[in-house]
RNA sequence: GGCCUCGUCGCCAAGUGGUAAGGCAACGGUCUGCAACACCGUCAUCACCAGUUCAAAUCUGGUCGAGGCCUCCA
């Protein structure tokens, strides 16, 4: 099965047949840069990670653009406020961008340019609508001219009456139409600037990404992506000017991501309920957030509370403890290389059948429109196959067993790693957990230990009155004691 | 007001015509000195009403409810 895709502009899915044969195209708006990112953005860029990872693990060849824009009204206001260049406050907000991406374990896009590098790009562009009679120029200021380009609205599928009964001018604008939008603004005196045709300006916001996506993927591409709340109008006027500029169909396929919210609320600066990513990951492992991201489907509202990170972080321990007990039990028990089974019965062959069929179903799922929240689900059956032959111990008898369960870890590593998941070392990571739980509570992993040594040499004497108590003296503070043949360990509730 | 989504078990979440994946929680078992992990088992007719169809959570119409965009926004 073939790869579909949801299309904005078309309004369903549609079959994914790239321009050219074996190659992706793909852009994704970026980030302004003039604050920390929060959750949604960590949405949005998760999402996109997943695409390109997807991408190239089905064996496309993916040219990946993300960009930053670094001159906009709010970074102006920002640096002024704090009495720096937007230079400056922008270079700082990029390598925060970058930490924070990093963190969250995101792959390098293939190019990730700036607007402030394009703005020979963006003159010619604008130069070119001017010629071309979609633009004109208004006391220093260019416009787009929405009446001259037939298309406009055709991707967020508005009536222009109906928005115009909304519409509003600002004062000082002289437009031909309230609709029409800035390509160019004439820069007030301490504002960046650069010279043009028009005088000392900057560019408006919207023709950035027009110019720096058709520089480095040309006139036509195979997807842009961004969150649901570009779409109008941001991706709407990306077209106008790309298409008025190139008479060509910009974009084959749109992609946009769903909202986060907040306890069930819009995520919104007016409300004071958004959290930045830095903050997050001071609570949370970023593994346990793109857990969390990729459990709901991309275009789905996403609810960002406690409860579903915990939920996110119980359910990923669940892939993490199994790969730890299979990577223990392959190193004392090696596959031999003949892998004789006697009976096998029909429990095991189920098994056996889930296991070979981990990844078609994988795929499958991921073919219809990156339903990551479907591919998770298999994964998860693999995982309780998997626990199954290890419950059984059936490893001595039938040796298959042994090499179905090296298999399956194989398998759900290398599928794990398309959703960017399962990277980590398992004990290292579940003991993360661990000592990052004991962060604040009075208990320490040493005074824990040592409750143990005492337990340990209790239970030796068959004091179980004591071992019991220690057990819940713990238990109370939160910590469950976890005996196995190996020794105790620990974990937290 | 215009446009657009969505409403599936206590919670999260797949499923867009063929008879409801998966995870968490809960309950009953196996294992355990007791536990935990793990395993086995139990647990939904899909907001409501009407219609189309041999067949609907899936299509159509309506009702109720939630949310988004229309202004900067991932």
């Amino acid at each position: 099965m073939a790869l579909r895709l949801y299309n904005t502009m078309a309004g369903r899915k549609q079959e994914f047949v790239p321009l050219k044969p074996g190659a992706v195209s793909m852009y994704v708006c970026g980030v302004t840069v003039y604050d920390h990112c929060h959750i949604g953005h960590a949405r949005a860029n998760i999402v996109f990670d997943i695409v390109y990872r997807y991408l190239k693990f089905a064996g496309y060849a993916v040219t990946y653009v993300r960009n930053y824009t670094d001159v906009d009204d709010k970074i102006i206001n920002r640096a002024n406020e704090r009495g720096i260049s937007s230079k400056e406050l922008s270079e700082e907000y990029i390598r925060a961008f970058n930490e924070d991406m990093d963190a969250l374990g995101l792959q390098k896009p293939t190019h990730q340019p700036k607007a402030t590098d394009y703005i020979p790009q963006i003159v010619d562009l604008v130069s070119r609508l001017i010629e071309r009679g979609l633009a004109y120029e208004s006391g220093g200021d260019v416009y787009f001219a929405v009446d001259k380009f037939p298309g406009y609205l055709k991707l967020s599928k508005r009536n222009m009456d109906d928005m115009l009964a909304g519409a509003r001018i600002a004062p000082g604008e002289q437009k031909q139409n309230p609709m029409d939008f800035a390509l160019w603004k004439t820069a007030k005196p301490g504002e960046p600037s650069w010279s043009s045709p028009w005088g000392e300006g900057r560019p408006g916001w919207h023709i950035e990404c027009s110019a720096m996506s058709m520089d480095l993927l040309g006139p036509s591409f195979d997807i842009h992506g961004g969150g649901k709340d570009l779409v109008f109008p941001h991706h709407e006027n990306e077209i106008a000017q790309s298409e008025g500029t190139t008479g060509k169909p910009f974009v084959k396929y749109w992609m946009h991501n769903g909202f986060v919210n907040i306890n069930q609320e819009k995520m919104s600066k007016s409300l004071g309920n958004f959290f930045t990513i830095r903050e997050i990951l001071e609570k949370y492992d970023p593994e346990v957030v793109r857990f969390f991201i990729i459990t709901a489907h991309y275009r789905s509202p996403i609810d960002f509370s406690d409860q579903n990170l915990d939920e996110a972080k119980v359910g990923l321990s669940r892939f993490y403890e199994l790969l730890k007990a299979a990577d223990e039990l392959l190193a004392r028990m090696p596959v031999p290389s003949r892998i004789p089974c006697p009976t096998i019965d029909d429990s095991e062959r189920e098994i056996y059948d889930r296991i070979e069929l981990l990844e078609e179903r994988f795929i499958e799922a991921m073919d219809d429109d990156f339903n990551a929240a479907l591919a998770i689900g298999h994964l998860f059956e693999a995982v309780r196959g998997l626990n199954r032959l290890i419950a059984e111990r059936r490893f001595e008898q039938c040796p298959l067993s042994l090499a179905v369960l090296a298999d399956g870890v194989k398998k759900l590593r290398r599928l794990g790693d398309v959703l960017g998941l399962f990277g980590s070392e398992p004990a290292a990571w579940l003991e993360k957990q661990k000592s990052a739980g004991l962060q604040g509570g009075e208990l320490t992993a040493e005074t824990i230990e040592a409750l143990i040594a005492e337990r340990k040499q209790a239970r030796a004497d068959r004091n179980f009155t004591r071992s019991d108590e220690i057990r819940d003296e713990l238990d109370a503070k939160g910590v469950i004691l976890l005996d196995s043949r190996e020794g105790t360990t620990w974990k937290l509730k």
